[in-house]
DNA sequence: CGTTTGCTTGACAGCATTCAACGTTGGTGG
DNA sequence: CCACCAACGTTGAATGCTGTCAAGCAAACG
């Protein structure tokens, strides 16, 4: 085990010092103009998601190339798509506000949610496989994305070697990832998963700046059961148990870790 | 869905024209000398498996340059780890022969396999993002791959545009298997994921050459198990209800697909 | 030929799903 | 301002799939 966070070593995800925060509501206070909004181009360089994003570790003068690597923001509302299964690959996209959910489907309707993606996170890896999406990338708030066009990306990759080595590093930690999710899928039971599931959100909005035990959820228990494998009810009765025992507080979509070391302890549970 | 496989698409791995026979045994029946194999130096231009590995669709050309970038050859003997959790990252692998699984543990104990791969597939791409590998590979039977140092690799994406595009795919076609492997633990019932499982090996062998319906299992009810999520003895009762239902001919490790279109319909059954 | 490992099958229990009812929240329009 | 509605969340009761424990069998190995 590599990481300090043992028990979350397979289902961590970003394991920075926190960057100074972000504006999470910036632009769902403002209702901002979209139109005005994708016209803005953003510097790399001065983006406070530049520890987070694609460019960590840069040299200076390495960020300074990197900024004509990416095209326009986007815009996403609430419930849109970024992209949808079958759509042609052409771009990465770098969440810089907001929060969105991956799903994949089967053609008879069940769906997965395999992630949630915020700030700095990247989104459309899946495409360059079969030069299409394989999986539904919604918005669950209005966000605002970096687009990041492929062939662009990849001239740069052959100039610049540290951003080679970090792409590769992403597309890598994306497979960790998912290996973590398989582990907590296949062998864990109810409580073990949202456990886990709380830990790894609130650690990751702990290194974005965040409070690190409050979360205001920005997802159904619907998708959340989704993700864990579990059904929307399991979920509800689940948080309900774990706050009878403590470890949590719970209103709606607001959550509060009370007790971390305790929600730690369950993922290394026996069972099942 | 862009896969013909509708029922598999988020599961299936290569889509390719079956290649021409693979002698799957040729390295355990001899009981090869392993130091005289290591020895060998082998062309990727020569390589049977070259259609299903890294140098897919490389120009001659291109083939030729790509030669160097192989380093030896490793042996690793039935039960053997190719690499740990733990161990410093060098280099990735491609199954030249043999069979190998990939699985991530919990400090407890606890394990989980994560996938099976078989000649031409690519072992090691968890091992970029932390320097460090994060899963192990184990060989289920006496395997041979070749060994590709991750510098060496790198220097030769920046020069091969047409490898680099190649390497991400396989990158990301792992990110896309990981997804449906999620879609599978978290959403279907033992009999779909037993079908599913053997759909998918089925499909994988009959790429490289072999029957398509028969298989001889090279890994135990536990480690199937363990990939999907289930107890080996729900592995064992599911074969055989498959059997009485008249899908599958079961015998230990022999297994014979018999009616294939009957498991592609379990995948699409409503529950669980 | 005995030992070990892996596979199969049965019985039972338990956790999660399913079905159902009710409560809460937020948005809309009267 | 309030009523109403739709979406979301909570909780209860019952079913059932899968896990657990146990025994017996088959195959592999030395």
């Amino acid at each position: 085990m590599t990481s300090p966070a043992s028990g979350t070593a397979q289902f961590s995800e970003i394991d920075l010092p926190p960057s100074p925060p972000v504006s999470w509501h910036a632009i769902l206070g403002g209702s901002p103009a979209p139109a005005r909004a994708d016209a803005i181009k953003v510097a790399c360089s001065s983006c406070n998601l530049r520890e987070l994003c694609l460019p960590v570790g840069l040299s200076d003068s390495d960020l300074g190339q990197i900024e004509n690597l990416v095209g326009l923001r986007r815009t996403v509302r609430r419930g849109e798509a970024l992209f949808r299964v079958g759509d042609p690959f052409t771009s990465l996209y770098a969440v810089r506000t907001g929060f969105f959910k991956t799903r994949v489907s089967t053609e008879d309707g069940r769906d997965q949610v395999t992630g949630f993606q915020m700030g700095g996170e990247l989104l459309g890896l899946d495409g360059i496989s079969h030069d299409r999406h394989s999986c539904d990338a919604i918005a669950l708030e209005d966000s605002n994305v970096c687009q990041i066009p492929y062939p662009r990306l990849q001239e740069i990759l052959r100039e610049m070697t540290d951003l080679q080595h970090q792409f590769h590093k992403i597309m890598s930690r994306e497979i960790v990832r998912d290996h973590g999710v398989m582990l907590l899928l296949g062998s864990m039971r109810a409580e073990a998963r949202v456990a886990a599931f709380l830990l790894n959100l609130t650690q990751r909005l702990h290194a974005r700046g965040f409070s690190g035990t409050s979360v205001v959820l920005r997802m159904t228990r619907e998708e959340i059961g989704s993700y864990l494998g579990l059904q929307l009810e399991t979920v509800s009765r689940t948080f309900s148990r774990l706050q009878e025992d403590g470890l949590l507080e719970v209103k709606q979509r607001e959550v509060r870790v009370v007790d971390r070391a305790g929600l730690q302890r369950l993922l290394n549970e026996v069972p099942c």
